[in-house]
DNA sequence: GTCGTGACGGTTGAT
DNA sequence: ACATCAACCGTCACG
């Protein structure tokens, strides 16, 4: 609620947090940065005054999915019930008036309508059969719509979009184009990408935005700047930052002493992340963070960060989500390789 | 002393 | 406009 500005808590490591809210990127990366140098977790957890548990979740996260973004908050899971669906469920029941709902379900599996992650259950089924189709006669206005077919979760799709974030600093407004979203775990990755055909997973660009996106933030956006006295802050700094800077001004000092030579650097531009001011979404490009993430080795650039950031490997974590962290490895990594680079 | 985990109280956004 | 719901969040405390 008054979230606005919302003056945030102060955990028992004396670090200020929102709670309900992610950690601003800023100290996501910083987790990740810190612990890349050989930092244990309980120390940075102690440095930048985050709990430890969080800090073990980011980091774990990373280590899974190459993304220090936090997850995509609120929404609802996008309808499997697409209307590319509907209509096949209608042509199936149009074909054979005595179809059972779960031979429907075993035909939309394999016509390629819908894929285990996605196909709609036997009850669905028989919901739309008996609401939507009802009469078969009866077009439901259905088809006239063009709706993309399948893409069409996407649209629906919170999650995710591509957040990507228009360069300008334009907060998502518009998706992007489809960069798939791939983001939950709902479509199956590989639905996602059979539909539109696209080899997103190989393409960082394509990618990028991808997962998470960025799931909002604005109120955060400012968010802070840990070591930093506020540089720029002072002047011309709008509101928004300077709350941010309230909001969250931790442990300033030792944290610079504590990160060399991050690349962070933290300078300002700290807050990269979500736009750091005023809530421009852009900021991400930072300067010259980089993170390389360890098992793959791959290297993310700040520039870049925010795709690199955001997104890794494709979205199976919800699914496996429950147990974070598979220490073994990440194959899937590497495909990321070539985010970073650019 | 570390660190993984899950309950808890909270926010968000689609429906 | 308002309420639900389900997803996510970070903290805390336990083991």
């Amino acid at each position: 609620m008054q979230m606005d500005q919302t003056y945030g808590e102060v955990n028992q490591l004396g670090g200020v947090f929102v709670n309900g809210r992610p950690l601003p990127n800023a100290i996501r990366i910083r987790i990740v940065e810190l612990a890349q140098l050989g930092i244990r977790p309980c120390d940075i957890s102690r440095q930048l005054r985050v709990s430890h548990g969080c800090v073990s979740k980011i980091l774990a996260r990373y280590n899974e999915t190459g993304s220090i973004l936090p997850g995509a908050i609120g929404g609802s899971k996008p309808r499997v019930t697409t209307p590319n669906v509907v209509k096949s469920i209608r042509d199936y029941k149009q074909g054979d008036p005595g179809i059972f709902a779960w031979e429907i379900r075993d035909r939309l599996l394999a016509d390629g309508v819908c894929d285990k992650y996605n196909v709609p259950s036997v009850s669905s089924i028989s919901r739309i059969l008996r609401n939507k189709i009802g009469n078969l006669s009866q077009p439901s206005h259905y088809d006239s719509k063009p709706s993309p077919p399948q893409i069409s979760y996407n649209p629906v799709y919170p999650y995710s979009y591509p957040s990507a974030m228009s360069p300008t600093g334009s907060k998502l407004g518009s998706p992007p184009a489809v960069s798939v979203s791939l983001s939950r775990a709902w479509p199956s990755v590989h639905t996602v990408s059979n539909i539109l055909g696209i080899r997103a997973f190989m393409d960082p660009a394509a990618i990028a935005g991808t997962e998470n996106y960025q799931p909002k933030m604005e109120d955060w956006t400012g968010v802070n700047r840990p070591s930093f006295p506020s540089v720029h802050g002072v002047n011309g700094i709008d509101k928004s930052s300077i709350e941010s800077d309230i909001k969250y001004s931790q442990g300033s000092s030792n944290l610079s002493g504590y990160v060399p030579a991050c690349a962070y650097s933290a300078t300002n531009h700290q807050y990269g992340v979500y736009g750091g001011h005023a809530g421009n979404y852009g900021h991400w490009q930072s300067q010259g963070a980089s993170l390389t993430h360890p098992n793959t080795g791959t290297m993310i650039q700040s520039p870049n960060l925010h795709s690199a950031i955001s997104f890794k490997n494709p979205p199976r974590e919800a699914v496996e989500r429950k147990s974070p962290l598979s220490k073994q490895q990440h194959e899937g990594l590497s495909a990321v390789h070539g985010l970073s680079e650019s």
